[in-house]
DNA sequence: ACCTATTCATAAAA
DNA sequence: TTTTTATGAATAGGT
C-alpha cells in the first residue's frame, strides 16, 4: 500500500525508518482499538522504536499489570515469580550456610561445645591443636624473618655511620654517635625491634598480652555481628 | 475494507465476531512482524479474545519478561524491581560475609596465615590457644561424666546379677557369669568404655588417631564445599 | 477456508 | 512533523 510495493526488510535510511515507524505504529494502534471494540477482546501492545521511544496500547478497563497477570495465568509460567522464589531459596540457603559457619567458628573458639558428641569433640581438639602448631610456626617464621631484616639494617647502618665518621675526621661530638638502643632511632618493624635478640624459647611470651587485634575486619574472640539488613 | 464499510462497535453476532477476531488478529500480528523488521523496533502484543483464547507476538530476540522489564524501566513504575534489587543486594552481602567467615575458619585451621600482620597472628595464636584449652576441658568433662555413668551402670548390673544368682540358687554354669570385660557385654558409650579408668594424663592419647569426624555436617579439617547454586 | 469488491493503510513526495 | 495521493494491502460478506 503506497506508491509501490516495498520489501519487508530493515529500512536503512534512518529518517525513512522513523517515519515509517510512526505511521505503521499508529496503524497498528488503530487496529488494536478496533479489534478491542469490534470483537470485545483484550489487547496489550508495548512498543519500543529503534531510538528507544516507548508507546503502548492497553484495552480500556485493563492495565499493564492486569494484562500480565492474566498472561502469567494463561501461560502457567509465572515469569519472575519463579526467579523471585529462586532467589528466596538461594538466600535462605546462604543464611543456613552462614549459620553453620558461625557455629563452626564459635566451636573453634571453645564455645557451644556441649552439643558435640565425644568423637566430634576429639576431632575438634586434634584440629585446633594442629592449627595452633601451624599458627605458632608461622609466627616464629615471621619473627625470624623480621629479626634477620632488622639485623641487616642495623649492621648496614652502623657501617654507613662509621664510614661517615671517618670521612668527617671525627670532628663530631661523640655524644651524637650511633646509639646502642636501636628502638630510639625510629626504625620501623616494631615487632622485630621488640623481639630483637629474643631466643625461640621466649617466643610465646606474647601469649600473656591481652590485646585482641582485628583481622580483616573480623575480631578473633568477638562475636560476628554481620546480620542481614 | 471489504464489501462495504462497517461501524466500529461490538459485533453482536458471535460467529461473525469470532471470524472477524481471527482475521484482524492475524492482520495485526503481520503488521507487528513487519514493523519489527522494517523499523528495527521491539514489539510485544498480548491478546485475549472474548472467549478467552490467548495469543501473543513478541519481537524475535526478546521475551515477555524482557519487554516487561523494559516497560517498567520506561514507566518508572518499578513494581517489583525495587524488592528484586533489594534481594540482589542482600544476596551479594551474604556472599561477602560467607567469604569472610570461610577465611576466618581457614585461618583458625592454620591456613592462609601469610596475609596476617604480626599482631593479628599473635591475637590468633592467643585465641586458638585459649580455644584449645576450652575444648580439652570440655572433653575431660565428657569423659568424666561418661565414666561415672558407666561405673554406676556396672555396679548396678553386678548387683542385679548377684541378686539373680542368689534367687536362682546358683544353679547356672559359672562360665556364663558376669564377665570382667564389659565391652563384650554390649554396653553403649564406646568412648567411655575405651576411656574407662584412663587418667587425665592419658587423655590426649586420642590426638594420634587420624579420624576427622563430621560435626553438624561440617568436616573439621576439610574444606567447606558450600558453594552458591 | 477461499473469493473479491471495497475500503483502508501507507510509501514517496511535498 | 503532517498532508497528499497513488497504490498495494486488508478484510467484510458471501460461498
Amino acid at each position: 500500500m503506497g506508491r509501490g510495493k516495498i520489501e519487508i526488510k530493515r529500512i536503512e535510511n534512518a529518517t525513512n525508518r522513523q517515519v515509517t515507524y510512526s505511521k505503521r505504529r499508529s496503524g497498528i494502534m488503530k487496529k488494536a482499538k478496533e479489534i478491542t471494540v469490534l470483537c470485545d477482546a483484550q489487547v496489550a501492545i508495548i512498543m519500543f522504536s529503534s531510538t528507544g521511544k516507548y508507546h503502548e496500547f492497553i484495552s480500556p478497563g485493563y492495565d499493564v499489570k492486569g494484562i500480565f497477570d492474566r498472561y502469567q495465568q494463561a501461560q502457567g509460567t509465572s515469569l519472575w515469580t519463579e526467579q523471585y522464589e529462586n532467589m528466596q531459596r538461594t538466600l535462605s540457603h546462604l543464611k543456613d550456610i552462614n549459620r553453620s559457619l558461625r557455629t563452626e567458628i564459635r566451636q573453634r573458639m571453645g564455645e557451644d561445645l556441649d552439643v558435640l558428641e565425644f568423637d566430634e569433640l576429639r576431632g575438634l581438639e586434634q584440629n585446633v591443636d594442629a592449627a595452633l602448631k601451624e599458627v605458632r610456626q608461622r609466627k616464629y617464621h615471621v619473627i625470624t624473618t623480621q629479626t634477620e631484616t632488622y639485623k641487616k639494617k642495623v649492621k648496614h647502618s652502623q657501617e654507613a655511620y662509621k664510614n661517615l665518621q671517618q670521612e668527617l675526621g671525627m670532628r663530631e661530638d661523640p655524644a651524637y654517635g650511633f646509639v646502642d638502643n636501636p628502638a630510639a632511632s625510629g626504625w620501623d618493624g616494631v615487632a622485630a625491634v621488640a623481639m630483637s635478640g629474643a631466643s625461640a624459647a621466649d617466643m610465646y611470651a606474647f601469649r600473656v598480652v591481652p590485646s585482641q587485634p582485628n583481622l580483616h575486619g573480623m575480631a578473633y574472640g568477638g562475636s560476628h555481628d554481620l546480620r542481614l539488613g
